[in-house]
DNA sequence: TAATTATTGTGATGCATATCACAAAATAAT
DNA sequence: ATTATTTTGTGATATGCATCACAATAATTA
């Protein structure tokens, strides 16, 4: 209940297509919040009635697993957090969490289906949004289970230059143990294998800080399992 | 481009809020097809140009992985196969083969957006279908990396029964190579796991010939990976 | 600045399961 | 029917990686 959404610098290629009147309604019915690194956007379990946007910072998806975390993806603002939930089911099927100080809003389900139904264009890039994010479970779906865990870390480490920093150096965002729980492998193999690539001149390595010097022979790797 | 889509006996929920003239656009510009077992309906790396309907029968939907074919999933008519691919990108991202003797539309992608715009609940019905599609990867993708061979053995077993074959005694759709890949596993292990699973009176095995006789012991060996 | 607590590095060990190897059935082809 | 081919059962062996254990370092908090 509180900004202009047309005016909100976050807005993305779907939102840029919906009408003055559905800018209006959006306005009047969300709720702005930011939340600090490690605090709980959405939790698995619970009832949803909204839908979420993340419109600045990084979240991790996650399930609680039978016996640890298992982390499903790392997304980047901006981007909607709830909608498979929300229409798909009405109870939450994951945890979301900040990974970095975030800001979110969050809007009412009725209002948003009111929109989608008032705006073609804009159910349409929703539609395409659902689509690219299917197919991207199936590729990881099927890489996680058959590389083994060098092919993995190498590919969250590209992941991470390309998608997320779009930059070939940067701080990891979360912990080695995170890491494992992104990858589906130990805390021990996420140190040795980062070890590894360090010594064998792939990535250099400065606590946090990682800085990927031979992105080809990565991808190699990614390719070997 | 045959028969009238609105005498369709296939029709689902979201096809039956279509109107008049949709329906007649969809009879006007979709192509009915039959295959054989084995036969490929959609192949991984071509272009994609069509909306796939399975309206009939069973098919299995895979991926080329490094090493060896990984099934994502079995799914059952009615269904739509090729929508992430034909709204996310513009080439198929995995396979689709048919497991029994199957029946597909395939509809045109532009009359199929210009029905997806002219009918407000159905693609409120198309939204929800992908939505409920990406839960289901994400409850996947979580089991099969942390649960063990039993435990997915478990669940595939469990799967077939509900969801497939709505019936607790069925004959096994796939060869057991097949099912390795659809549970990530090897073969052998797969027979082992089978024959342990006889041995032990919670199923019934013969040939290919299955009854689930303890469910509920299925379902605990499912939890505890 | 000291004291706690969380994170990381690294060896030693164990285990689930892949892989190999080959026989036995079952299916399909001739 | 007979042969060829695919599918299945089952032991023996190999191996990738989790787990355990604990030291070293870094990050928080007092």
């Amino acid at each position: 209940m509180q900004s202009d959404c047309k005016l909100c610098p976050f807005n993305t290629r779907a939102t840029s297509m919906l009408s003055e009147e559905s800018f209006g309604q959006l306005s009047d019915n969300h709720l702005e919040l930011k939340f600090k690194k490690g605090d709980t956007i959405i939790k698995q379990g619970m009832f949803s009635t909204n839908v979420v946007f993340l419109r600045r910072g990084l979240a991790k998806i996650h399930l609680n697993g039978p016996y640890h975390e298992q982390i499903v993806r790392l997304v980047k603002a901006p981007t909607y957090l709830g909608l498979p939930t929300t229409f798909g089911d009405k109870v939450n099927q994951y945890s979301v969490t900040a990974v970095t100080e975030t800001e979110v809003c969050y809007i009412d389900v009725h209002i948003f289906q009111k929109i989608l139904n008032e705006n073609r264009e804009f159910s349409n890039e929703i539609i395409i949004e659902l689509c690219q994010n299917e197919l991207e479970s199936f590729r990881r779906c099927a890489n996680r289970t058959q590389k083994q865990i060098r092919g993995n870390m190498a590919d969250v480490l590209i992941e991470f230059a390309e998608k997320i920093f779009q930059s070939d150096s940067f701080t990891l965002p979360v912990s080695q143990s995170e890491l494992a729980n992104l990858v589906d492998t130990s805390r021990e193999s996420v140190s040795r294998v980062l070890g590894e690539f360090d010594k064998d001149g792939l990535i250099s390595l400065e606590g946090k800080r990682i800085e990927i010097l031979n992105k080809k022979s990565l991808r190699l790797i990614s390719q070997n399992g």
